[in-house]
RNA sequence: GUCCCUGUAGCUCAGCAGGAUAGAGCAACGGACUUCUAAUCCGUAGGUCGGGGGUUCGAAUCCCUCCGGGGACGCCA
C-alpha cells in the first residue's frame, strides 16, 4: 500500500485527462504531450502536489505558462474527497492542496501492512551486489568498512523495493597477490624453524602472517620442511586463506553482513571459465596480440587504454578472470548486478563494460557504485592506511571503539560520491557527532510512552478502534504526511542506489518525531485523543524501526 | 597529459533525471526540565551554491571553460 503514489497517479491522470479535453475544444494547442511531474513542493504554501505540466506546454502551445495552467485548471474537478482547492502559482505551477481524509486512511495502512509496511510487491528481478570482497590476505580496513555499510544497506532496500536480491563476496584467492601470499608464509614458516629465507618484496610482511604460522606450525608441526616448496605453499596457503575467511566472515556478521555466497575466483580457473571467455574474447576480435601479451581492444570504447588479459607468461590477469567472474554472474540469471568497488578502481568500470558488450551483455545492466576512499583521521591528524604495511585500524577496532550502529550509519550518511573524512576521536568522544543516537532515542522515548502506558493499563488499540481524526494538530498531519512518504522513500533510495536518502529520512523524521514529543503529551491527553496519539506514535515508531534495519542500525527500546 | 570524484553557512554535509523564498547537524548566542527519557525542544545569527560564459519560461542542479582539493592511470589486484 503506497498512498502517496496513489494520489500522485491519479491527480497525474485528471490533468491529463484535462488536458486532452482542453486540446479537443481547441483551447490548448498541442501535439504531444511533455512527461510532467507530480511533486511535493518545498513549500507547504504550495500546496500538497504540485504539476509543472504548463511550463513545459509552454513552447508548443506558444501560451504563458500561467494561462496554461488557468485553463487546465478549469477542467480540473476538485472540491471532492481528494482535492480540496487548486491554485495556480509561480507563474504556472497548478498547485492542489488536499483534503485531509487520505492522511487518516495512513494508520491502516501501516497496520495491514504489518511486517511489510515500507515494502513494494515483488517485482520478478534478480539483483546481485557484490560488495567488499577484499583481499583474504590481510585484515578489513576503513574503506572496507564504508563499502560494507554502502552494500549492505543497498541491498536490504533493494530487497525491500521489491527486488530479489543475493550478497555476494568475490573471494580473490587466485592469481599474484595470493601466490606472493603463499610465498611470505613459506618464508615465515622456514624461519621459524631458523632457515634462511626472505619474505618476498612486496610480500606481506605483517605480524599477522607470523601469528597464523605459529598457529600452524602449533597445529601440524615441521612437516612441511620435507614438501616440495609449491606442496608447502600450497598447504600453508590454504590453511592461511580458511583462517582469514574466518575471520573476515566473522567480522563482517559482527558488522551486521551475512552474504548469501562467497564466490571463489580459483573456482573460475578450475571449470575452465577463464579459458572459455578468453577463447570467445579473442574469437569476437576483442583482443589482439602485442610483446607476447593479449590485450583487450578497450580505446574507442571510450578513452581508456587497453588492457592486458593474458600476460606473455601465458597466465591470465586479474581482469581475465574478473570479466569470467562477471559473465558467470550474468549466466546465473540476475537482471541487475551491482558491483561496491572503491574509487582507486575506476578505471576499471568502462573496460569491464566493454568486455561484457562485446560478449553480447548490455553493459547497463551492470552498475558500479565507486565509493571515494575514507581518509581516516584521529584527533585532527591525518591517518594513512596500508594494507600492505600493516593496517592501522581495523574493522574490528572500529567496531569496538565507535559501535557497529555509529559506525554503519556514518558511512552510510554520505554518497558514495564524496570523500569521507572520519575522526576517530570525533565518532567516540562526542557522541553527538553522530546523529545515529539521535534516530535511536527517537525510538527509544516512543518505547518509554508505551510503556508508561502499559503499567498504566491503557492499551493500544488498532486504527479500527481509534477516531484517527482527533490527530488534528498540524504537526501530527505532518508526521502523518511523512509516515506516509517512507515507502516512495525506500523505492527512490532503491532505484537511483542511493542508500543514504534512508539514512536522511530517518533523521527527517526523528526530529519531527522529537519536536512533537516536546510539544505535545500523549499520555495525558483526554482518551480519545490519547488513544489517536498512541496510535500515531507507535507508526512512527514502525517505520522509524524499519527505516533504521535497512541502514543495518538497531531500534533499541531503552538508552 | 588523460580519466573519475569533489568545491553549497565558521566546520561536516544534504539538495543535483532543472522548478517557486537554497536546507540539516555541529560550533556560537538566548531561552525551556516538580509534567510520557533535556542523548530532547524553541528562538537568534550565519550564504557572490569556487569564478566566468552558455542552454531556457526558470540553473546549486545540464553544457563549455578556468581555478582549488582528493584519487586512478602496472604484463599488481
Amino acid at each position: 500500500m503506497n498512498l502517496v503514489k496513489q494520489i500522485q497517479d491519479e491527480l497525474k491522470s485528471r490533468v491529463e485527462k484535462a488536458c486532452e479535453q482542453a486540446r479537443e475544444q481547441g483551447r490548448l494547442p498541442y501535439t504531444e504531450l511533455p512527461s510532467f511531474v507530480v511533486e511535493v513542493p518545498r513549500e507547504k504554501a504550495h500546496g500538497d502536489f504540485a504539476v509543472n505540466v504548463a511550463m513545459l506546454l509552454a513552447r508548443q502551445a506558444r501560451m504563458a505558462p500561467a494561462r496554461i495552467a488557468e485553463l487546465i485548471a478549469g477542467y480540473l474537478p476538485c472540491g471532492d474527497q481528494l482535492v480540496k482547492r487548486v491554485e495556480i502559482a509561480g507563474g504556472g505551477f497548478i498547485n492542489f492542496f488536499l483534503e485531509d481524509d487520505w492522511l487518516y486512511l495512513v494508520p491502516q495502512a501501516v497496520w495491514d501492512a504489518g511486517d511489510k509496511w515500507g515494502t513494494a510487491p515483488a517485482r520478478g528481478k534478480r539483483v546481485q551486489v557484490e560488495f567488499v570482497s577484499a583481499n583474504p590476505t590481510g585484515d578489513l580496513h576503513m574503506g572496507n568498512a564504508r563499502g560494507g555499510a554502502i552494500g549492505d544497506s543497498l541491498a536490504n532496500i533493494l530487497a525491500a523495493a521489491g527486488y530479489e536480491v543475493q550478497r555476494e563476496y568475490y573471494v580473490n584467492d587466485a592469481g599474484n597477490q595470493m601466490e606472493l601470499f603463499a610465498a611470505s608464509l613459506e618464508a615465515r614458516y622456514l624461519q621459524e624453524w631458523g632457515l634462511a629465507a626472505e619474505v618476498p618484496e612486496g610480500g606481506y610482511a605483517g605480524q599477522d602472517v607470523l601469528e597464523t604460522v605459529r598457529r600452524f606450525i602449533a597445529a601440524h608441526g615441521d612437516r612441511l620442511l620435507a614438501e616440495s616448496p609449491a606442496t608447502r605453499r600450497q598447504r600453508l596457503a590454504s590453511y592461511a586463506l580458511a583462517e582469514k575467511l574466518e575471520y573476515i566472515r566473522a567480522t563482517l556478521e559482527e558488522f551486521g553482513i551475512r552474504y548469501d555466497r562467497w564466490f571463489s575466483e580459483q573456482s573460475l580457473y578450475d571449470s575452465g571459465k577463464v579459458d572459455e571467455v578468453v577463447a570467445l574474447l579473442k574469437q569476437r576480435g576483442a583482443l589482439y596480440q602485442r610483446d607476447g601479451a593479449w590485450w583487450f581492444r578497450a580505446e574507442g570504447l571510450g578513452q581508456e587504454k587497453d588492457e592486458v588479459v593474458i600476460r606473455s607468461n601465458g597466465i591470465p590477469t586479474y581482469f581475465a578472470a574478473d570479466i569470467a567472474y562477471h559473465v558467470d554472474k550474468f549466466e546465473r540469471g540476475f537482471d541487475l548486478v551491482i558491483d561496491v568497488w572503491g574509487a582507486d578502481h575506476h578505471g576499471h568500470v568502462a573496460r569491464m563494460k566493454a568486455a561484457m558488450a562485446v560478449l553480447g551483455i548490455d553493459p547497463e545492466r551492470l552498475q558500479v557504485i565507486l565509493m571515494q576512499l575514507v581518509r581516516l583521521y584521529r584527533g585532527g591528524e591525518i591517518v594513512r592506511m596500508s594494507k600492505r604495511t600493516g593496517t592501522l585500524v581495523t574493522l574490528n577496532e572500529l567496531i569496538e571503539e565507535v559501535g557497529k550502529d555509529a559506525a554503519r550509519f556514518s558511512f552510510v550518511m554520505r554518497s558514495p560520491d564524496s570523500h569521507l573524512d572520519f575522526d576517530l576521536e570525533l565518532a567516540k568522544q562526542q557522541s553527538m557527532e553522530n546523529p545515529v543516537f539521535y534516530a535511536q532515542y527517537a525510538h527509544a522515548r516512543v518505547c518509554s510512552i508505551m510503556a508508561q502506558a502499559r503499567m498504566a493499563g491503557v492499551r493500544l488499540q488498532p486504527p479500527d478502534e481509534v477516531d484517527v481524526r482527533q490527530l488534528s494538530e498540524p504537526a501530527e498531519k505532518e508526521l502523518l504526511r511523512k509516515i506516509a512518504d517512507y515507502p516512495n522513500e525506500v523505492v527512490q533510495a532503491a532505484e537511483s542506489m542511493s542508500p543514504h536518502r534512508i539514512s536522511r529520512y530517518v533523521l527527517d523524521i526523528a526530529g519531527m518525531f522529537h519536536s512533537y514529543y516536546n510539544h505535545y503529551r500523549v499520555l495525558q491527553a483526554e482518551p480519545a485523543v490519547r488513544a489517536a496519539r498512541l496510535l500515531l506514535v507507535e507508526t512512527f515508531r514502525r517505520t522509524l524501526k524499519h527505516a533504521l534495519g535497512l541502514l543495518g542500525v538497531s531500534a533499541p527500546e531503552k538508552m
